[in-house]
DNA sequence: GTTGAAAAAGATTCAAA
DNA sequence: TTTGAATCTTTTTCAAC
């Protein structure tokens, strides 16, 4: 991993706050040209420490009311992979982690309501072969989500490598 | 909740995948007018359905490597609250949840490796006033990460109130 | 690496259909 | 509600420092 400066860092906490911000109001605020901007932009994106710009969606104004991690114990461990297959042919599954602990997966779940969440786990999710059983946490609040913090970038000598 | 027709659908399928997509390009495949594109996302921000624009940050390239999931017990539910807001201050905590099930709280983490997690397991998590103890789900890899389907936007008679 | 100016592309407004 | 044309803003390029 290469360095980043503080014109790198500025830049990241604005535009991953708002991709589309305009790059000339950041220059101007940074006392800098906004071809730097540009450039400095292009070559994080060529780096790949920025990817896509994305719209956020409200899931809840789009009918998505229930949001739920699920634990999923394997009948044998080597049935993961296929496991997997399956829950990715199920859209309401928005994440799908292979995790240490007490489950094989680990997933999380949109669904519109609890209704629709039994639905989707007695009617899709235990009929993959190789899933042995469940556990719900299903989320009453999310009390906060944010991004990871940048300061790290700036003072990262510790855990690098 | 009001309604979505196609080009609204179709509009933020564009934006949501790359928020940056020039109006006039999306105006040009669904054959409409670049002065209507804009229009109908000014009306999904007013109504809420979209949020922000946000560049996507890679984690990795800024140094996190270790990604783990964490339910917490409490001493007694009534401690919830304040062991949030001792959960906040730490910034490595990405979500914080109120959920059912084993746990009354459910976090996420992103450390730089394991040994960062456990230090932020062991000297500050377990040092809020209020926390009996933690379980980790550590990631070993994140299989697949989606946005929520938008098909149910067209079709959302039978969840619908 | 950085800048400023020119050119190209895109966003925004608004009168009219 | 939708459009097309005019205007304004932003992005992109590039020669020079």
């Amino acid at each position: 991993m290469d360095h980043f400066d503080y014109i790198d860092q500025q830049i990241l906490l604005q535009i991953r706050k708002d991709a589309r911000k305009p790059f000339s109001q950041i220059a101007e605020e940074l006392k800098i040209s906004n071809s730097l901007v540009h450039q400095r932009i292009k070559k994080l994106r060529q780096r790949g420490v920025i990817e896509q710009a994305e719209f956020v969606v409200n899931e809840k104004k789009i009918g998505f009311r229930t949001k739920s991690y699920v634990g999923i114990r394997l009948r044998e461990a080597r049935y993961a992979e296929q496991v997997v297959q399956g829950l990715n042919e199920i859209p309401e599954i928005l994440e799908c982690n292979y995790v240490s602990g007490n489950y094989a997966i680990f997933i999380l779940i949109f669904a519109y309501d609890n209704q629709h969440l039994r639905e989707i786990l007695y009617e899709q999710v235990h009929q993959i072969d190789g899933v042995a059983g469940t556990d719900s946490f299903i989320c009453f609040d999310t009390n906060f989500k944010r991004p990871v913090s940048l300061d790290t970038m700036l003072k990262k000598e510790k855990y690098d490598r």
